[in-house]
DNA sequence: TATGAATGAGTATTCATTCAT
DNA sequence: TATGAATGAATACTCATTCAT
């Protein structure tokens, strides 16, 4: 721990400047003409999973965009701000992809099946968001949780509404309590996100396959639905 | 986020005195006389899963036990040292409550739910340990893991052959594939990981029982276990 | 101290967009069309006594007025340009009102009476001219003081030449020193700034009515015309 | 304004040491062993005086002291507690003068005479202390004014009570109004304050010699006592 | 005439760590 | 064994100013 930080100018993310170190006074703005607050959300969301909320400073990114540190203010409001930003941005994507995931496949198994690979691929494909979405304490964050977990709210009932379509379609017991549609809905969610933060954290056994156990693990998960909870 | 820190020491202004700088002698001493290593890790145990590991801090940690900074030096090489021994703690007091368990119960379905449930029970009574073990970035601590791993893959191991002893009960089809057994006890992990978590870091929707939810969240590996793979 | 300036710009997540930036366009237009200039000198001179002047920032005067910042350095070269230009503003409207109040007085008596009144008036009513004028630290601000001071020794003089008349009528020794007028001046001058900053700076005893404080100390200054020097 | 700062290593406070610039790693502790926290209150002394609340910078002291920014926070929480503990030692160390000079003159006259000589000493001598105790706004600052200014109090109402002695002997018409020793002592703190400020904000015409007008201003002041209010 | 984008230097404060005692 | 003093590097954030448009 406390890392040793990777050295100053390694984590540059436009590649294609090298400015000369005699003090550019702007000569190089060089970055797509007024996109500086993308550029900013980018190398942010990559530092933020390579270092984490507390170790994500803003000279970082400034450095990795090439800006000044007070540029990012042009565009947030703060650290706070940023990160808000992000998170935001990752339940977006993933509600995009879910609904173009279910959309394109017939029928409540196949539907579920490919939503939960996709889940997973999601959040493999998207370890910056993944984190940020999903690994941060809440009381780690304070202030403005309240419309972002809406978000991620929706995102949880529309999953929950494919697994009960399925778990009905499969013949499950209808389950006698009230709340075990929402029971069986977290559970499965609860199961994709140990699957993919385990991969994501870097804690899967080595000798073990990674595509061979997303497949496993998603079956896994199937399986749970029809006869769990 | 970035909680503002409480200020370190009280403000105020000595009134009555000018010489005496009288800064304010730690208020609580409250250490058990003579086990001062001890009561460091307590209090660090704590104050990690309040603050999160880089809000951790060495300070912090001799202010709660009542020492000076630099005594705590005497006990871990760093800030590092102190958290590896906390994991390692955690590793060793999970495998003990494991083979309890595991001892305690009779048939292989038995033993699996309550190994399951215990597992579940584990990380939300210590989610100190919990977090500490298993919710760090493996990218974000450095230079020690190695034999930390040891002991955390052999906790996975002993899962994974109580899992396989269920399956085989259960009359699961024995998987083609030769490392079937190690993607079921994964995933098996994964989702109990995600179980734990979900709640520990306070994600677990309001309107569901907690008690509830783990019922049926376990009952839904269970199911996992048996179909699928 | 130190007072924890108000978040620049409100820290909310924009919650229903991702694309647009959409920072708060400014709020409050509210500038009297055409009159940058003086809009500027206005809200520069509120804020300046408000905050003091390092305190004061380009960015607080833009918002207040509504226009940019950098619209600001259209009319002054600067910070300082803008505060010498409120100073000015200051000496030149002291002037005009002493020589008014003179004029409207029968007698070196009543004329010095009044004038006093009249600055400690002159003072309250517009403490951020006061503030400005007087109040500053002749080194803490730089390049500019010459014809400024020039102003300033003018207003004085025109006092002095007041008090050394009443004193005359009033029979008082004419004292021997050379300089006998411009001390009596300046302590008479002194006097009134005492007493003008003592109530600005909001140091005057609560238990005290400030009128009638007011009226005793210019009966107090009128009696140390008479007397001292 | 906005001063171009002082070339950074001018103001250093302890003459003596001139550390090689090749990074003194504790080389040169030097300073009069186990005063750090009087070496910062003697440079934040001058520096405030020179700079002004706001442009005094921790940074500026810790090069002045030739110590770390960090080691002022050992000895005192913050800046503003700094600035309040000079204020402390400035308030203290006038009351103690004061009594002193009181003490050494014989008869109600000799003794205020003494007292208001010496205030002015005390404000040229101590330039530092006498714009840190009266010259700053009291909105400036905050949360802790309340038991610094019960001790500015304190010495308002024992220069009170030395005027009002005086008045009674000098047979002033003893002031109908109840608070006519209040509104007294407090003219007469007023104009004392305007001669110092007057002066040590560099504001006294050239062409007056500043003893002469001290002299003078005080004579003046006595008549305002004897006459006034 | 007016502006938005950008910046470099500056701010107070916190932290892990070292070292002489 | 224990500590207090000290420090260098880090942090988020603010500001006056410039410049191309």
């Amino acid at each position: 721990m406390t890392r040793p930080r990777p050295a100053p100018y390694a984590t540059r993310v436009d590649v294609d400047t090298l400015p000369p170190p005699a003090r550019p006074r702007r000569a190089a703005p060089k970055r797509a003409e007024g996109d500086l607050r993308t550029a900013v959300l980018d190398a942010a969301r990559q530092l933020l999973v390579r270092e984490g909320y507390r170790d994500l400073s803003m000279r970082d990114v400034a450095r990795a965009v090439g800006c000044s540190v007070s540029s990012i203010y042009l565009y947030f409001a703060g650290k706070d701000a940023l990160v808000h930003a992000l998170m935001d941005e990752g339940f977006a994507r993933w509600h995009r992809r879910m609904q173009e995931v279910a959309d394109g496949a017939d029928g409540a198994e196949a539907r579920l099946d490919a939503v939960c690979r996709a889940y997973v691929e999601f959040g493999l494909a998207n370890p910056e968001f993944y984190e940020i979405m999903y690994m941060f304490h809440s009381d780690r964050m304070a202030r403005y949780p309240k419309e972002l977990f809406r978000r991620a709210r929706r995102n949880l009932d529309d999953l929950g509404a494919l697994a009960a379509a399925y778990a009905a379609e499969a013949g499950a017991a209808p389950g006698a309590a009230p709340d075990a549609d929402a029971v069986r809905a977290t559970a499965l969610w609860a199961t994709l996100h140990g699957i993919v933060s385990t991969i994501v954290a870097d804690r899967l056994d080595r000798r073990l396959d990674r595509a061979r156990f997303v497949d496993g693990a998603v079956r896994f998960a199937l399986a749970g639905v029809r006869g769990g909870a």
